[in-house]
DNA sequence: AAGTTCTTATTAC
DNA sequence: CTAACGGTAATAAGAACTT
């Protein structure tokens, strides 16, 4: 049996942020996009907890947001910040198991079954990772242990903000019974519906979804239908892995209006590609093909993707490759266009 | 028929 | 105008292709 800690940082960009605009503190912030800029066309990243109270969560669009509260303090992404933060925390991490997983800026698992013979001693490991942190960064985190990856990363959400919870292997499987199924990690709004419509529900809590069988689950879901099985039923196989290296790198632009300004669009498409192959030749990566993305007007997505030998592929390079593909987007449609993307693929 | 490439859909933070 | 919806990345499924 494993011991897991997940550990997932509060409310993180707007925690930072108010820890370095102390004036600030007590009032809502949302860190996003600029709610003035281009109507408001993104989305907030993260908010404290006084803007939660007015209705506004991560991922909400701006411009709702805005409607919501204007009279918060909004406030750009610094990623830079985050990022430098995020990398002394990680580091402290570390140091209680180097069997660590990176999930995001703010987030990560680490493996503690060979560190500990118990939860009791993993509790103990998880108050001092806190303590470490808040003396260290003067930011609050929350943790959740178990005896997997999934029940742990549901367990920290329960102990949110600031807290410290544990549940035990026993209980696993009892405690995600009453639960949304929307809970349980890789299960969003579309499976949630496709299930509803199976099971002839308006709710399905975990519990009702135990009632589907496994072959019925793979019919449905295919390959992930056999995990979503265990899953139901607390267990996850899935282990806590230092991740490896990125399989593709990409940039993509939503313009501050819909255009079919091909001049304005190829221009920042080049910028996309310059981005993209900074970062790639900053990372000493091999490059094997390339991936445009489209977004008209309407919201309708394409992408068109070419592959080719890999290499270290220059920026020249890159356009020649790609310019072709963005043109068929530009030729073959009257729509106006909302944003363009570039991404390569890397070769292992 | 198998292996690779291309496209879309879904999810997560 | 009459719902609003970023940016980055991974994974899976199925179609389309090449060999």
């Amino acid at each position: 049996m494993s011991i897991v800690l997940h550990i997932d940082m509060d409310y993180f960009f707007a925690q930072i942020e108010e820890r370095e605009n102390p004036q600030f503190k007590g009032k809502p912030i949302i860190v996003g996009a600029d709610p003035r800029e281009g109507a408001g066309r993104g989305v907030v990243s993260t908010c404290n907890y006084e803007a939660r109270k007015f209705g506004v969560k991560s991922g909400m669009p701006i411009s709702r947001s805005y409607k919501l509260i204007p009279k918060a303090i909004y406030l750009p992404v610094n990623m830079e910040l985050y990022k430098k933060v995020s990398d002394s925390i990680f580091k402290i991490i570390r140091d209680f198991s180097e069997i660590m997983e990176e999930v995001s800026l703010d987030e990560a698992y680490i493996d503690l079954t060979e560190k500990v013979n118990n939860f009791e001693e993993a509790e103990k490991i998880g108050l001092k990772i806190k303590e470490k942190i808040f003396q260290k960064e003067e930011l609050t985190c929350s943790v959740g242990i178990a005896k997997n990856k999934m029940i742990a990363k549901i367990t920290c959400e329960l102990a949110k903000p600031n807290g410290l919870r544990v549940t035990l292997p026993e209980k696993s499987s009892d405690f995600l019974s009453s639960m949304d199924i929307t809970v349980i990690p890789g299960i969003g709004a579309k499976t949630k519906q496709k299930i509803k419509e199976y099971l002839k529900k308006e709710e399905v809590k975990v519990s009702d979804a135990r009632a589907i069988s496994k072959k019925n689950l793979k019919d449905i879901f295919g390959k992930r239908g056999d995990e979503f099985y265990f899953k139901f039923r607390g267990e996850d196989r899935s282990i806590v892995e230092v991740k490896k290296k990125a399989k593709s790198i990409g940039r993509e632009y939503t313009f501050q209006k819909d255009t079919k300004d091909s001049k304005k669009i190829i221009k920042v498409f080049k910028h996309l590609i310059s981005s993209v192959s900074d970062k790639s030749k900053k990372d000493n990566v091999q490059i094997n093909g390339v991936v445009i993305t489209c977004r008209f007007e309407d919201f309708e997505t394409h992408t068109k993707q070419k592959t080719f030998s890999e290499g270290y592929y220059d920026k020249d390079f890159l356009y020649k490759k790609s310019i072709p593909l963005l043109l068929k987007f530009l030729v073959g449609s009257n729509k106006k266009v909302r944003l363009i993307g570039f991404r390569v693929k890397l070769s292992k």
